[in-house]
DNA sequence: CCTACCGATCGGTAGG
DNA sequence: CCTACCGATCGGTAGG
């Protein structure tokens, strides 16, 4: 016989989980207490603390299901098949979707940054840093065949491009307030960034 | 005779703004409290709230100080002559200088976005919209005569290029790690934007 | 999963 | 510009 969990334990693990995600992004951890997430999967603080031993355990938690959700993506799509340029254009586009599936993805992401930039790094060292270089090399390799831009600068163009598929979902709630309000729907972000980093991109 | 303030109390005031400024970039609102400001200053907490009377008093003075340093880049810039395409160009140079010259603004404004983006929001539509509007509109004259890509979509065009004048230098640190570490000085990312942005913009 | 509780720190005030 | 102090809340623990 395996080990039985409560069967009330596993949901519970994954309530705390999807609460501790929203609050986290949207306050921020600073901003965001124990007592709080407690409360609003209805439950005393000290129960809180035995599914996750200490709040930065949870907030570690919750960044490892970010980013295992995103490196399930990468993989998938840069065996796919077609030339460079369809490469580059489907991987754009799982991206943005992933952010676009949940906008606390990118808020969350975009916080670790700015709370934790040499934490970060390590994480996104160990898990996203080979796709990466595998993404600049890949770009040397299109400038000496002629289809990637001379001009361009590889390392800086995969550093900007992962800003803006990043900075399009986090900052569309502030957008709306420089231009007119309404329009500027997901959509119309996500086209628009494609169309941009194609047109850096490509002769 | 005019009042004649304190001489200490000018460069104070300037001090506690400097090291706040700094404080809150670093660690976020709610990460960084009011002792540590008054430690870092020299002062007793209860003396610096006699400079600020609340802690959002000081954050506002500072978001203050960085929005009124942006406004003035902006209208020295598009009011200089040439074409439109030189008058870009310079716009995207200055306002990176401004972000590049101090880092702490750009991680400051990106935090205030992500915690307030409602109170933001407001402030950009007061100060910055009109010129946003007015590269908006540009840019639709610009696409009439020909000079300007048919398939860009403006707004969406514009909030990108923010995002990605910000993120440049908010999100260097990471980048960092993201790649082979070295290298990506900040010289590189401004022209690689420009670059980006302007092969995307222009026919 | 709970009650009860810990020391530390929070933003802010009283009063001088 | 200071000392002294406020109630509230923080993350976390003891013990069951």
């Amino acid at each position: 016989m395996k080990p039985q969990p409560n069967p009330e334990s596993v949901p519970m693990r994954a309530r705390i989980l999807a609460a501790a995600t929203q609050m986290l992004a949207e306050n921020g951890y600073e901003g965001t207490s124990l007592q709080r997430i407690a409360d609003k999967v209805g439950l005393r603080k000290p129960s809180l603390l035995h599914h996750f031993p200490s709040k930065d355990a949870l907030r570690q938690a919750v960044l490892d299901t970010i980013f295992s959700g995103w490196a399930q993506v990468l993989p998938r799509v840069l065996k796919s098949k077609g030339d460079g340029q369809d490469r580059f254009t489907l991987t754009m586009r799982e991206t943005m979707n992933f952010f676009a599936e949940d906008k606390d993805r990118a808020r969350l992401i975009l916080r670790e940054i700015l709370d934790n930039p040499d934490g970060l790094s390590k994480r996104l060292g160990a898990t996203l840093a080979p796709w990466m270089q595998r993404f600049t090399a890949s770009l040397v390799k299109g400038k000496d065949a002629g289809t990637v831009r001379q001009e361009l600068d590889p390392e800086a163009f995969v550093a900007h491009t992962a800003a803006l598929a990043l900075g399009a979902f986090a900052l569309a709630d502030a957008a709306r307030g420089l231009l007119g309000d309404d329009q500027l729907d997901p959509n119309r972000l996500q086209e628009e960034c494609l169309r941009m980093t194609r047109a850096a991109l490509f002769n």
